[in-house]
Parts: C-alpha cells; structure tokens; sequence
DNA sequence: TCTATATATATGGATATGCGTATAAGTATT
DNA sequence: AATACTTATACGCATATCCATATATATAGA
C-alpha cells in the first residue's frame, strides 16, 4: 500500500515529479517519448519509472518494442487530488513547461494506437 | 522562493510531514508541544523545524521560553490546498490520529496566550 | 538468424540525508 | 550571579539516494 511519506518521497525527486506531470497530463506515455520530453538518459528516465511503478502509483503496458506508462486508476482520493494540483502548479512552471513543450516538438512519436 | 520540488522534499520526511500536518490542523505549535504529540526527541523536532523555517514553509515567533511555529501565510495556492489534502489524508491515519491524541492528552502545555 | 531499436537492470562511487549525543544559547526566576 | 527550563546547533557516523556507465533483455524486421 502506498503509505503518505512513500508517496510524498516519490514527489520529492525532480525527475519523477517532472515524469508524473506529463503521464498525469498526458494519460499515457511511454520511455522514450519522456526521455526526449526531460531531456534525461534513458537509464534515468527508466530507473525512476521502475520505482513509481513499484510504489503503485504508475501501471505500466508493453505495446511491441515500446513500454507505456500510466497512472494507477485506483489511487486514493486524495493522492489524486494532490497530483492534480501539482499539475496546476507545474503548469505556471518554467521547467514543466519545457518538458511539455520538447514532447509536442517531438516528430518520431511512437503511435499508441498501432498495435503491433 | 520555495520550488515544487523542494516543497515535496519538505514533506517525504514523516518526522517534518507529521510536524506538518498538526501545525496545519492546530495553527501554531510550539517545540515542546511537537516533540510530546510525536514521542521524539527535541534535537530531532528542533532539526527538522528549523529545516521548514529555512525552505519557507514555517514561520517562527518567540513568546519568553517557548518559540511557536506556524504556516507562513504567504504560500501559493497550491501549497495550502496540498496541505490541507494532507491534512484529510492524515485524519484517518493511525499514525497522524496517535500524534493528535498525545497532544491532546498532553497536561502542560504552555498558554500561548499568556505573554512574557 | 542477424541487426536495430526500446527498455531494464547491475555495479561502483559520490553525495545527501538523517540520527544520537553533546553542548551552546536564550529566557525566566530566585 | 546561579539555576532551571526551552530551544538551537555542531559533530561524527551510518545509511540512503542518485548517478553514469556498461550491459542484459525484449521485440521487430530483414
């Protein structure tokens, strides 16, 4: 179970702030598409996602080569409120902007809906 | 000024999270009355409120002996609404309602109204 | 099967974080 | 000034966290 300090712990790194942002946003992401978007290694980028996974907060599907990432549907009430708000709060933000802003100028954007 | 990710930094640690959220549901608390609601020693509460002082998330007065911490009034939005879904989150928590019920049963408080 | 692409993980090392203990500093009382 | 009480801070240490790099694994296509 996602405990409030584990759950706060998560937010507490930049990177996966900066990752759960866009899935919130976005609904649905994959390794790549956020490694472009925050400009980060792969491994980085992966290794966080790992750990939002194993907290429960992120499920994850493999379509072909590529993994997606999306929010748990069942997280509590109030953990979505909080990402919720801090989506509200990264979009008056410099850096959460960028990172929105390199994911719409990506050109080679996997497509979700192609199944393999 | 205080980043997202600093503000989530502040709350991943349960001692500062806990520190927190009673200050948030009782306004203002001083140390002794910290340390007794959550059964740790001074230097570690002292550490830790300090560290909430310094990010900007606490405001600090002295009244004689005691020094009273309290929310800085000049958060953003964001931040009070996180904290008091935190503060929701934390009403139907063992841990939080432990730390609540200690302060209540506590004898000697200081009168904080009375001055020096 | 061979290659290319996407993702995951292991390893070692640097740095940050948190703690207990001891002690300093500030205040009130005598 | 001496004492008691409250709070703050310094120090040394253990551990957690994060990273870059290298490599393993999984899938798709030729």
């Amino acid at each position: 179970m996602l405990t409030i300090t584990s759950f706060f712990k998560s937010l507490s790194d930049e990177t996966r702030l900066r990752c759960l942002v866009l899935i919130q946003a976005q609904s649905e992401l994959c390794v790549c598409e956020l490694t472009e978007a925050l400009d980060l290694s792969q491994p980085k980028i992966s290794r966080h996602l790992a750990y939002l996974r194993q907290v429960g907060l992120l499920l994850d599907r493999r379509n072909g080569q590529w993994v997606y990432y999306r929010m748990n549907p069942d997280l509590a009430d109030w953990t979505v409120k909080i990402l919720d708000e801090s989506v509200t709060a990264a979009s008056n933000n410099d850096m959460f902007m960028r990172d929105q802003k390199r994911l719409s100028q990506m050109t080679d954007r996997p497509d979700m809906n192609t199944c393999c």
